[in-house]
DNA sequence: TAGATTGTTAATCGATTAACAATC
DNA sequence: TAGATTGTTAATCGATTAACAATC
């Protein structure tokens, strides 16, 4: 095992684990590295060198165990303290990844969540104290307090994007690790937090400039 | 000009597009590599590369004009026939994605949407009939029918993962072009269909996996 | 052992970027 | 013209994958 895991086999890394949960779903207990391939479209030797970043995790002439390799994931998952997470914006979106995060059907051996969402936060009055999914909506306000007390490190933004630059420079300076943004523009933060960033609109626009570039190419 | 856009530049145009409309929008009239760099975090050789492949877009000593590149964009967004959208499911997400796309706002020389989306599908029997956004939704059983009727080319899946693959078969043959599938799982359709996938789910993971491996660097 | 598939080597391919000539 | 920044060349870097030795 190397210990400098490649950019490229990261942004495969979640792609895996949920391929291989599914396969546990299924009931199915080994699988090969060319299975795999025609699961995921990832070419098979990409897919045995990504491995091999995280262990030797399979077997010669037999293939790799389903449960050994999602437990070689829990472990890379594992952290000294559990990671907990907010998020910010209760409107369509928000809800939707509130339904999505705050099932806490799994945190076992096999389907550890990475991260923990226990909060919700939202500007509008209205929403104040209700419950959705499982967890309560707070007022704004109270973010800092909330941040501190429960040592949150990662943020699920949710936000208008007028509103996201302010909402994202009060997140400065509180042990933030990580921020979802999904409030369709860029944020400036400072270095520490690595900001990962999701607009629904840009994929589909990246869409259609793979499909136009593949008609052009029939011409 | 070159006429093959390599895929890791296809990948950057939506952001650089969306970008170029935010400098329109603050009224900003040109803009320097160096300086867009700064802004979207690309390097500013990639961002020259990147744009010649467009066209010669920039002058020499000067920079780029706003209103140029935007333009070269529609050109490239362009297309014979217009290009009509529908979203299927009609959850919080659905929702959230019709606010997104629904809106009429923009569809000038400027600010051209690739798609637009008409029509949203459900198979819940209480949400027939209802507005959301400005469009109305159908019964899923008037899918086939419709998209053949409106010569619809893209897909907004955002149906729960069980039923993704189902409807999924249901939009073969009829002339799809490219799928949007926000439903966490991986499905098979004909090799000239193009899906493009994104998982919230697995989104949260990979930022988490990043700050993991950063993390460990620092060790 | 014989058969099969992993893990890894080495070659290939594609993407990034430093550097600078072209040129506005 | 002088100054500046593009567009492009060429070098570097990283990712992919064919091929096979290692080994279960």
């Amino acid at each position: 095992m190397l210990h400098t895991i490649p950019n490229a086999t990261i942004k495969r890394l979640a792609l895996y684990r949920r391929c291989f949960i599914e396969l546990y779903d299924k009931g199915i207990k080994r699988v090969q590295s060319g299975e795999l391939s025609q699961r995921i479209g990832v070419d098979s030797a990409t897919i045995r060198r990504d491995f091999s970043y995280l262990g030797e995790l399979g077997r010669q002439g037999y293939g790799y165990e389903v449960r050994t390799v999602l437990e070689a994931f829990n472990n890379l998952l594992k952290t000294e303290e559990t990671q907990h997470a907010v998020i910010i914006g209760i409107g369509n979106l928000g809800r939707a990844l509130l339904n999505y995060f705050s099932s806490d059907k799994f945190n076992d051996l096999i389907f550890k969540t990475p991260v923990d969402l226990i909060a919700a936060f939202d500007i509008k009055e209205s929403l104040v104290g209700q419950q959705i999914g499982n967890l309560e909506v707070h007022h704004l306000s109270g973010l800092k307090a909330y941040i501190e007390k429960h040592q949150i490190t990662y943020v699920i933004l949710t936000v208008p994007p007028a509103a996201a630059q302010k909402v994202a420079n009060s997140l400065e300076g509180l042990g933030i690790k990580g921020i979802l943004n999904l409030s369709s523009t860029v944020i400036n933060v400072a270095e520490d937090i690595r900001v990962h960033e999701v607009d629904l609109n840009m994929e589909l626009e990246t869409l259609f400039f793979y499909v136009l570039q593949k008609e052009q190419g029939k011409k």
